[in-house]
RNA sequence: GGAGAGAUGGCAGAGUGGUCGAAUGCGGCGGUCUCGAAAACCGUUGUUCGCUUUCCGGCGGACCGGGGGUUCGAAUCCCCCUCUCUCCGCCA
């Protein structure tokens, strides 16, 4: 959520940013612009009766402790008009509040001065590559094939148990995936993220403070019963830790990293982008998330970008980085990196990370504040996160590309976790 | 799931209708003392919105788990919700 002083300050220059991102925003601007006016008026209004009515309230309370009984009375009945007039005031504030909050949190983020314009992801900016060299190799079997071949990841028994987009890991396959996130986790710590488990239910005051609601509600799982979402990413509920928290400047940057399953509804997915592990509704990823000093937060960025990088090279793939064009970045990002690896039985790029920095968008919705030092004022944090790595299309590019006639060879870094060299 | 107790400032913990944004203790910050530190003593110490102010600040509103109600007036009374604790039941 963009702050009401941002807008209120730079109307022409909000405007202008979110049209990057292609939302025409001045409708909503200006509308917001003229409902702060009216809250403005209708606060001072109503402080103005409640000030009064206190006093009288406090005058009512001295004549009846001095026994004035009748000067007492007198003044009640001076209250019963303040006391309309500040109802009417006060709902009148309350409404205009809802109305303001409904569009502002309607308004996505800022893209930074650096993001490019573009509509879609074609336009997205290859910022570099890297890994092995792409083999043009024709006869490789697609990771689905080999899943069967191999027995080790089971679609059909997925499909049979909860549905589509569900798979069943099994044997070595389930070992690999296991060893996977350990790698990950393990490489997170080295780099001095703190380990988490959270909950992989949200209530929806967390889905608020990340941003998925109200912007993502159909995107999520939701269980009714219990009015609980099932969280999309573990950025939800380990950004929401640090929900309504005071830092001091101290604790920058604060990183932590998570493990969990993820699960997503994907309405509105079909054809090759869905086939075998391509997109799943449910999946494993181990995610980091930053809380920034607000001075710190794009040094950070590329810092993260660094360490997810090392991962893709360690795992020996090729890959690319791509910064998004305003029209693929997401609602709350300001800056959003990609991280593809090359599938060569698909022959196509996967993307297996995303690395964003929303400066202070979800901060505001979390109240995720610091202790200035020198203000001693409570700023807004900047958040970050990361993922490192999502696994599917990860399995899918190591599984396709090192396949050979005697099975599936193991990156030499996961071989300490799988104990095995070799899927066959 | 059943019964009971509770939710107050960074923490502990008073406050059951009227200058209570809230005693007191601890912690934090500033100072005195000291070569320095500790102790002691003195002072200070929440968030947020609005108005005002050249800075410092000043004034007003709201906030004692969340929401609603009673009342001239609510931390205090009533209702609903959420959560925590204790006991019982169940259970990986």
């Amino acid at each position: 959520m963009l702050t009401l002083k941002l807008i209120r300050d730079n109307k022409e220059f909000v405007i202008e940013r979110l049209a990057i991102k292609n939302n025409n925003a001045r409708t909503s601007v200006e509308k917001i612009i003229e409902l702060d006016k009216l809250r403005k008026s209708f606060q001072n209004q109503s402080d103005n009766k409640l000030a009064e009515l206190n006093k009288v309230s406090q005058k009512i309370g001295q004549l009846i402790k001095s026994g004035q009984k009748e000067q007492a009375e007198q003044a009640k009945q001076v209250t019963i008009n303040l006391k309309e007039d500040t109802r009417r005031l006060t709902q009148q504030l309350s409404d205009t509040e809802k109305q303001l909050q409904e569009i502002l949190i309607t308004l996505p983020n800022l893209p930074h001065s650096s993001v490019p314009s573009g509509k879609s992801a074609k336009d997205n900016i290859i910022v570099r590559s890297g890994g092995p060299k792409i083999t043009e190799n024709e006869n490789m079997l697609p990771h689905w094939d080999l899943a069967k071949k191999y027995d080790i990841i089971d679609f059909d028994l997925g499909n049979k148990i909860t549905g589509t987009g569900f798979p069943v890991y099994k044997g070595k396959g389930a070992k690999f995936q296991r060893s996977l996130i350990s790698f990950f986790l393990d490489e997170a710590i080295k780099a001095g993220f703190r380990e988490v488990i959270p909950p992989f239910m949200v209530n929806p005051d967390s889905g608020f403070g990340t941003g998925q609601l109200p912007d993502k509600d159909g995107q999520m799982y939701y269980i009714t019963f219990d009015n609980f979402y099932l969280i999309p990413t573990a950025e939800v509920p380990v950004t929401n830790i640090f929900r309504d928290v005071v830092l001091n400047e101290s604790d920058f940057p604060v990183k932590y990293t998570a493990y969990t399953p993820c699960f997503r509804r994907e309405a509105g997915s079909y054809g090759k982008d869905v086939r075998g592990l391509n997109r799943l509704h449910q999946f494993d990823k181990v995610e980091i998330v930053v809380i920034e000093n607000p001075k710190n937060s794009y040094t950070q960025l590329e810092t993260m970008v660094n360490y997810v990088e090392s991962l893709v090279v360690k795992l020996c793939l090729p890959y690319r980085i791509l910064k998004l064009c305003g029209g693929d970045m997401s609602f709350t990002s300001a800056l959003t990196y990609d991280f593809e690896v090359y599938s060569e039985a698909q022959k196509r790029w996967l993307e297996v990370s995303s690395v964003s920095n929303f400066e202070s968008f979800q901060a505001n919705r979390l109240k995720l504040r610091y202790k200035d030092e020198v203000t001693k004022k409570n700023q807004l944090a900047h958040t970050l996160n990361g993922s490192a790595l999502a696994l599917p299309r990860v399995v899918a590019a190591l599984l396709e590309n090192n396949q050979t006639v005697n099975g599936i060879k193991i990156p030499d870094v996961l071989v300490p976790y799988t104990g095995f060299k070799l899927i066959d």
